[in-house]
RNA sequence: GGGCGAUUAACUCAGUUGGUAGAGUGCAACCCUUACAAGGUUGAAGUCGCAAGUUCGAGCCUUGCAUCGCCCACCA
């Protein structure tokens, strides 16, 4: 921003930056603005130092020309372009012949000071020179000969540039060679670029190509895809350029960072990511943390121009303590903002004094991040704090969430414009709609495409948890706190054992940071388990007049089920369960106050799978029920009525004492025992566990029709029963399954058959009637 | 070139030690039933990318292939 503001506004901007107490470093046309170095910063950076972990030394670093500042690896990103291959002949000093280089960048030639070939390489076996002429220039250049030169690749020679190229860099401290910086940190040509020089670097390539194809030394140029690096601020190509820099010796830090991950100290969830942190760690580069940048935390080291000492202590020193000059100039390079970010886990809480806050805080339980700044900050955070905090680590969890990611899968990011506007879709869908979304797309190890429609889908969701509400709301009172255990009738002892069941899963979703399985849970168990039905069995009692029965006991039931959905859905709808909350009778305070609605006493005592599956057998009846209605076209507001036949006591005893629930939810006129003997003629049947009901359908059955569902309803059955047969039919199952599996089988067998028997009787019965 | 992930209903996605596939949206039929039509009831819909292997049994494990995506490296 400064540097636009600058370019706009010209000597205003400094004249303002200067007022504002900034120093300026007129050589390189840089402002530093001194934030302020905490303590933690600065002892961290001595301590280091002194440690010899920082260093000051030169190495090729990727360098951009517009923001004038090194840049570290990662802040480059890289960008397929159209460019040339450019095939430039180095020729002898006899003018002739010479050696063909391979180049996509022919400005950065200046700078050559060796052309490398591979002693083995057949081709340059009999090569008696010694030097080649360096095109548009004067100078004779070596011709070394070094493994490193890749033989299948260009044209088995290659130009040795040391001060552009961290390759080069190398070769040429391994033979001795010149480091020749050709382009200035505005990307300009400098002095051996010769009549070149002060030009641009981009206008130099075409100059110096154009010079190339007058003498004849241009042999080729071909076009090729080429991935250039640019620079994340502003994307202007990096030059990558040799440079006095600060760096961090990361190895010894890095080692500790990837042991307390190996040893489990630390746990990185989703477990996919830990082979890419131990990638990083083991291949891992010293860290350049000087940025030439506006604003940061000005790097504290003195050098005295008049006897060279470099000062590095944590108070600012004014004489030097060498030779006592006065004249001492602090580094105008400011950190890379991840020196201090790598701090954070104990700086932020009153390092280096050995704070409460420090004591209880550090390590962390979890630090909940994306990939995408694992090794930015995270790695980071492990190496510093493991360093500086006794070989304590920063945090037990690292839990690496999915990235949002466009429609096509693209990551998302500003300078592209592909970016979805979180606040767009709150104001479209609502803050709790689309926090449960992502919620409910949180799955482990996968990225997340927003899609819309699911957003809509839980906005629903909300609207439904409301409604709910209003109704239970129109029920209940501040009284109806005290649930009596002996007053409760099925289907209130089903959805407290299902809430306790929700409880835990929930519990245990946000523990293992599966929060979609953790939503899926809540959905399910609020809109059909909750809603469809517990409500809509809980309705005659609670229409009951003053002094019913039923009444007291269920509306007790039903506020304490809702309060707790709405303390369970709290962390994934925080705005619409605090208002509900907070207007349901019995409840004080916030309900982030509330506690999580889980206890393993009281969950040993409420679940109930005896009390779910026999639920799950009236739920099962009425749905049978409702399937004939609705497959036989009947009006859903007549009542009709069914006659039910079971040999089996258990259902009986079940079905007696829930037929109002059966009679209300299935729209029945009325609901009977009856022998097998005394069935009406014209009915339709379902069989529900062991029990076949008879819907009358008197006047209305259409025989055709039922004949049809019944056969279909066998054949699907008589499927699954063949399935499950054939298992049961294979000796080495029997012979090698587990036992608990063959049991499930049998039983599952057993019902299937009887089931079947049941159907075949029903569709003989009503073929006769017809 | 190296690594990671994905491929399941029309669409977007779940599926935790291998036991025979689920949700939301969409679709079809019926219904304005006194919390909710942003709703209810019922229903249709899948050779789990392809091929082989291990196993009594594979969406899940092994190998190979195909397509898509991401990360890293290289790019003379």
């Amino acid at each position: 921003e400064v540097w636009r503001w600058r370019e706009k506004s010209g000597g205003a901007i400094i004249n303002q930056l200067k007022r504002l107490g900034a120093s300026c470093d007129w050589d390189r046309e840089r402002f530093t603005m001194d934030e302020g170095l905490s303590d933690a910063v600065r002892k961290v950076f001595v301590r280091l130092y002194k440690e010899g972990l920082i260093y000051e030394g030169q190495y090729i670093i990727n360098w951009c020309p517009r923001c004038r500042t090194a840049l570290a690896d990662l802040e480059v990103e890289y960008e397929d372009k159209d460019s040339y291959m450019y095939y430039i002949r180095y020729p002898f000093k006899d003018q002739k012949k010479g050696l063909t280089v391979a180049t996509t960048r022919p400005e950065t030639m200046f700078g050559d000071t060796a052309v490398a070939v591979n002693p083995e390489d057949p081709r340059f076996s009999d090569l008696t020179e010694t030097h080649v002429m360096l095109p548009l220039t004067d100078r004779m250049i070596p011709i070394i000969r070094d493994e490193y030169v890749d033989t299948k690749m260009g044209t088995g020679a290659l130009k040795v540039t040391p001060a552009h190229d961290p390759n080069d860099f190398n070769l040429g401290e391994k033979h001795g060679l010149e480091k020749l910086k050709v382009i200035d940190d505005g990307g300009c040509m400098m002095a051996p670029a010769g009549k070149f020089e002060g030009l641009d670097r981009a206008e130099c390539r075409k100059r110096a190509v154009e010079a190339l194809v007058e003498l004849g030394l241009l042999e080729k140029k071909v076009p090729i895809q080429h991935s250039v690096g640019n620079c994340y601020r502003c994307h202007t190509d990096v030059e990558p350029s040799i440079s006095k820099q600060w760096f961090v010796k990361v190895a010894p830090l890095a080692e500790k960072a990837s042991e307390a991950v190996r040893s489990g100290r630390t746990k990185i969830i989703p477990d996919m990511w830990t082979k890419t942190y131990f990638d990083w760690m083991d291949n891992i580069r010293d860290w350049c943390i000087s940025r030439q940048i506006w604003w940061g935390h000005r790097i504290p080291v003195w050098k005295c121009p008049d006897c060279k000492a470099v000062i590095v202590e944590e108070t600012d020193p004014t004489l030097c303590p060498t030779c006592g000059s006065t004249q001492l100039a602090q580094e105008t390079d400011v950190l890379d903002t991840w020196f201090s970010s790598a701090l954070w886990p104990f700086s932020t809480m009153g390092w280096p004094e050995n704070t409460d806050l420090l004591k209880t805080f550090y390590p962390t339980n979890v630090l909940v991040t994306g990939f995408d700044i694992l090794f930015f900050w995270v790695a980071r955070m492990m190496m510093m704090g493991i360093h500086f905090m006794d070989d304590e680590i920063p945090f037990e969890d690292v839990y690496i969430h999915a990235l949002v990611r466009d429609e096509h899968g693209k990551k998302m990011s500003k300078s592209k414009g592909n970016v979805i506007d979180p606040l767009k879709v709150i104001d479209e869908y609502g803050a709790d709609a689309f926090r449960f979304t992502l919620a409910a797309f949180a799955a482990q190890g996968r990225d997340v495409k927003m899609s819309e429609d699911r957003v809509e889908g839980y906005r629903h969701f909300v609207n439904k948890l409301w409604n709910a509400s209003r109704f239970a709301l129109m029920h209940i009172t501040e009284k109806d706190t005290t649930i009596d255990p002996e007053k409760l009738s099925l289907p209130e002892k089903w959805i407290l054992s299902r809430s306790a069941a929700t409880a835990l899963a929930v519990k245990q979703g946000i523990e293992t940071y599966r929060f979609n399985d953790a939503a899926s849970a809540l959905y399910q168990f609020v809109w059909h388990e909750f809603c469809d039905r517990f409500i809509e069995t809980a309705k005659p009692a609670l229409y009951e007049k003053e002094g019913g029965q039923r009444r007291d006991t269920v509306r007790a039931v039903l506020a304490k089920v809702l309060e707790d959905i709405l303390v369970m859905m709290h962390p994934f709808m925080p705005f619409v369960t605090e208002e509900i909350y907070n207007i349901l009778p019995a409840t004080k305070g916030s309900i982030m106050k509330a506690s999580y609605p889980y206890d393993e006493a009281v969950y040993e005592q409420t679940r109930n799978e005896t009390i779910e599956q026999q639920m799950g057998f009236v739920f099962g009846l009425i749905s049978d029920v409702r399937n004939i209605r609705s497959e036989m076209n009947i009006q859903p507001s007549m009542k009709i009525k069914v006659l039910a036949n079971t040999e089996d006591e258990q259902e009986k005893i079940i079905i007696a004492e829930n037929k109002s629930v059966i009679v209300n939810l299935g729209t029945l006129e009325s609901f009977y025992f009856s022998d097998a003997g005394s069935i009406p003629s014209s009915c339709a049947t379902c069989v529900t566990g062991n029990t076949t009901c008879f819907v009358s359908l008197e006047g209305v059955i259409d025989f055709e029709k039922e004949i049809n569902r019944l056969e279909k309803e066998l054949e699907k059955n008589t499927k699954e029963l063949l399935g499950v047969q054939k298992r049961l039919n294979n000796e080495s199952f029997l012979d090698k399954a587990p036992e608990d599996v063959i049991d499930k089988v049998k039983t599952q067998h057993a019902g299937l058959e009887e089931k079947n028997e049941k159907l075949v009787a029903n569709l003989e019965r009503i073929k006769k009637m017809k």
